[in-house]
DNA sequence: TTATCTATTTTTGGATCCAAAGTACAGTGC
DNA sequence: GCACTGTACTTTGGATCCAAAAATAGATAA
């Protein structure tokens, strides 16, 4: 009753991730069915995806409770994505890019050069990069033609903080915010530059350096010294 | 009615990849519900654990096809895997390895030396490698800490012939697989080596090499020049 | 004869009901 | 006063029921 007809996971995951329930809480099936006005068949099969997902963690035989995640867990699942983009890169490297994903590789740098020329940040421009930032990480991976190192990568992307699409964050520091996402779209061009040379050693480290950038990066720009929030919201 | 009380999800995942239904074929809950004993709500529960796993996939907004697994699908399960134990391999040697998982590592290599010492392969002797091989791995995996590149292991391993263990097959040709796992013997103790005095890029390339061993280290002693058995009966 | 529209049947998704297992609380005995 | 046990309540898991959507088959018209 309470709101519209997303489907129950989603709702649902995003009810955890938005700090509607605490990590380590127990969670039930008649709360969660109340508060998504369903009844709790949906929630349960809702819970075993979520289970698999991780972000649920079956309790001692009853129920389950919602997964923390510790800094150590974001940075290993950061370089989960690390090395499996970096997979995804090699093999596209080595077999060759077909014209049409050449084609779209490049346009997304073109998209993203066009984005940054102008030397600043507004605020659209964000979600302008998220897009095409997803575009171009999601063409890579697909590429491989198998869906199995996309599914991999689409499992991890689901914990939090690990998809290559959580960047920024400190709208307040726009400025800082535009020399890391430039710091992006210069990996961006070198990791194309090797993909298209066939490079497929280099397309993979860089592609498992890249995957950093969400973590690691803002000390380079003076920005968040310290991440310390790690489930929920920005 | 008809069986144990082993989980649904377990007794549906051994039909399906016993060849219970055909790749590509749709499963349909009522049959399976049946089947196996049990109402069609615990079906229904399973499907979502395995469609998350991959082994089920979506028909267009209607039910669920058992996934169909090409060699190209199958060469990058073992490629997935193969990144993700370098990575725990790399963070452990980086880490330094605890004296207790040294202990246990040192243990499995003993075993195993032990166990092909003596020249030649008995029936049994399958039976224990695939145990020690089995803790091997996972001494390594869970000496990261973190759950979470242990988890991307373990749904990778739900795949078909991803699993570390899914190596022996032909127990006709015991002499030539010995020579096989002797040399998978010498990998684990190279990488226990490597493990040892920290080197980490060493650790992650050797386990990742390691990975094909299932795949492409028949043809070293002429076994299975084509496998081309792909998802289920042989 | 074929194509399209409709009706029936099949099947999934959601809700409710029932049973079983676990937990918490309270009472009693040592 | 503390511990153990029994009972009641909470909560999950499984089964059945109902509705909605899709597929299939049949009929009619072009």
């Amino acid at each position: 009753m309470s709101s519209d007809d997303k489907s129950v996971v989603t709702r649902l995951r995003k009810l955890i991730s938005e700090g509607g329930y605490q990590p380590g809480e127990r969670i039930g099936e008649v709360r969660v069915a109340e508060q998504l006005g369903v009844s709790r068949t949906p929630v349960r099969l809702a819970f075993r995806t979520l289970e698999q997902e991780g972000l649920l963690q079956r309790a001692n035989k009853r129920g389950f409770v919602v997964r923390e995640f510790s800094q150590e867990d974001v940075l290993c699942a950061v370089e989960v994505r690390g090395a499996l983009e970096g997979l995804a890169a090699r093999r596209l490297a080595e077999r060759g890019l077909a014209p049409a994903v050449r084609e779209q590789l490049a346009g997304c740098i073109a998209r993203g050069g066009e984005l940054l020329g102008k030397g600043y940040l507004e605020e659209g421009d964000i979600a302008r990069w998220s897009e095409l930032n997803e575009t171009f990480h999601c063409a890579i991976v697909e590429a491989t033609g198998s869906r199995v190192i996309g599914d991999a990568i689409q499992r991890n992307n689901h914990l939090p903080f690990a998809s290559a699409d959580s960047i920024v964050i400190d709208s307040a520091a726009l400025d800082r915010e535009y020399q890391k996402l430039y710091l992006a779209h210069q990996q961006h061009q070198l990791v194309f530059q090797a993909l298209q040379r066939g490079e497929g050693a280099r397309a993979e480290m860089l592609m498992r350096e890249h995957a950093y950038i969400g973590l690691r990066y803002g000390a380079l720009f003076g920005l968040d010294p310290e991440p310390d929030a790690v489930q929920g919201d920005p």
